[in-house]
DNA sequence: GAGTGGATTTCGCAT
DNA sequence: ATGCGAAGTCCACTC
């Protein structure tokens, strides 16, 4: 291993746990602590945590996670940015115990973790320079159509994207082959009531605004039963969208490509009054 | 120390590795590995993360989390549940290296890290029986607003909580003192528009359904100013509520006592119709 | 700094 | 299984 900083000690005592985890902090390691321990939260709520064997990570950026032996979520938790962590050793009756608190302000809350034992520290200088991409999110589904409108339907001509129209932002704003404005409710997974509901607000806001017929689709790749009636009795239209799909073709492009292309199509924008 | 199952590796070679994770998922222990890796998701959506410097945790229910030297986030993830592991090394030129793969059906999703370097493995059967109680939760304002109704004011009496009433639940429902009928939609933070939005769906909603005036009420500790705009030109009224004064009403309160007033409570409950 | 909407949201609860 | 809303949500983006 070729690593700048590196430390792992098993069964640390409190005193020694007290100066590694100090001395990581300085050198902005990623700091590992497993141990037995108890967690008092105060701020924005006011949290408990009676004792257990957790594990906790504290990041290079400040970033605090407490994690109880099952479960996806740290059951406490500091999100990064600008912390403060302030680490003692205290007396509790004649038992030494790492008391580790993380403080921040805005808003201003407090996490303190109490140690009575610690089975391990560990803390490295972190190298991650890697990238990350996601795809397929509903964003990839807005650029497909706007770039490959068939998707819709055949003959659709986007005309506007993300517009402000009152009630809120209209994902695809456009006209379909005989005309007739039509908007785009995008959803990356099933649709909802609340998404018809949308769409219906958009609809309406646009037809009185326009004063002329306004054809509403919900572009999803499924929508609930639910959904699927009210859709019908607003007279709104669906179109089953897959966003995998959607996302091959945006990432089929050159990215040089679709910047180009959102930068021309702005200047054909309609004013949507 | 005296734990049943605990191991720490440094540096471990990939074989050794794969031998102390399989045998460590085998025995439901708590898996830290800290290493250079690269992950590919597919599922609901599609990720790629090049290569860096992680700490990753696989827990004794399934839960995969992967961690970038900075953040609260995991970059990826595998929630607790149903969730298979194959291990295995493979050779990438004449290179080895260590495969992880997550899997889970519904939805079906596999996460896979390849890690071509390990500083760090360390294993723990972790027991943590530790109770987490959190207070200043909606669900606490909730019940101090029902245990004791003069908090949204005087002569105010609640009828039912939690009643579905189609478009979605009303936290609690009342009689106000002149004997009109109040709905009360809680937020725990600063209300925006769309909580207004949605008191005045449920208002609108119950108006029809009984064929009288319904009052609405906002309880919060604060509303945007956007809000508060919206509510009164709805007519809706706002009650500034703090959660943390709700939460020690509640936890003033023997548990017992609570579960003997909802009890009862539910004794008198009236129709919503 | 506040307000708004999305998330591979997760989690929990009710249908 | 599905649907719906809350969360100490966090996060990114706008005003």
């Amino acid at each position: 291993m070729n690593k700048s900083y590196a430390i792992t000690l098993d069964n640390p005592g409190i005193e020694e746990s007290l100066r590694i985890i100090k001395k990581s902090i300085e050198r902005k390691a990623a700091i590992i602590v497993v141990g037995n321990c108890w967690v008092k939260y105060r701020g924005r709520a006011k949290s408990r945590l009676e004792p257990g064997e957790r594990i906790i990570i504290i990041k290079e950026d400040g970033a605090l996670l407490i994690h109880r032996p099952v479960g996806y979520e740290p059951v406490n938790w500091m999100p990064g940015g600008e912390i403060i962590y302030h680490i003692e050793t205290i007396e509790e009756g004649s038992r030494p115990l790492l008391l580790i608190r993380s403080i921040r302000r805005h808003p201003r809350e407090t996490v303190a973790i109490y140690f009575d034992q610690i089975f391990l520290i560990s803390a490295f200088k972190l190298v991650d320079e890697g990238e990350f991409s996601l795809y397929a999110s509903e964003e990839d589904m807005q650029k497909a159509i706007l770039l490959n409108p068939s998707i819709i339907e055949d003959g659709f001509k986007p005309i506007e994207y993300e517009k402000k129209v009152e009630p809120g932002f209209v994902d695809v704003y456009g006209v379909d082959k005989r005309g007739r404005v039509v908007v785009i409710e995008i959803k990356r997974r099933t649709a909802g009531r609340e998404a018809v509901l949308q769409l219906a607000k958009y609809v309406k806001a646009i037809k009185t605004s326009i004063g002329r017929e306004v054809r509403g689709i919900l572009a999803a790749p499924q929508v609930s039963k639910e959904a699927l009636t009210l859709l019908e009795s607003l007279g709104l239209d669906f179109k089953k969208v897959d966003p995998k799909k959607c996302s091959e073709i945006v990432h089929a492009m050159s990215e040089k490509k679709i910047t180009d292309y959102f930068q021309s199509s702005k200047q054909k924008l309609l004013p949507l009054k």
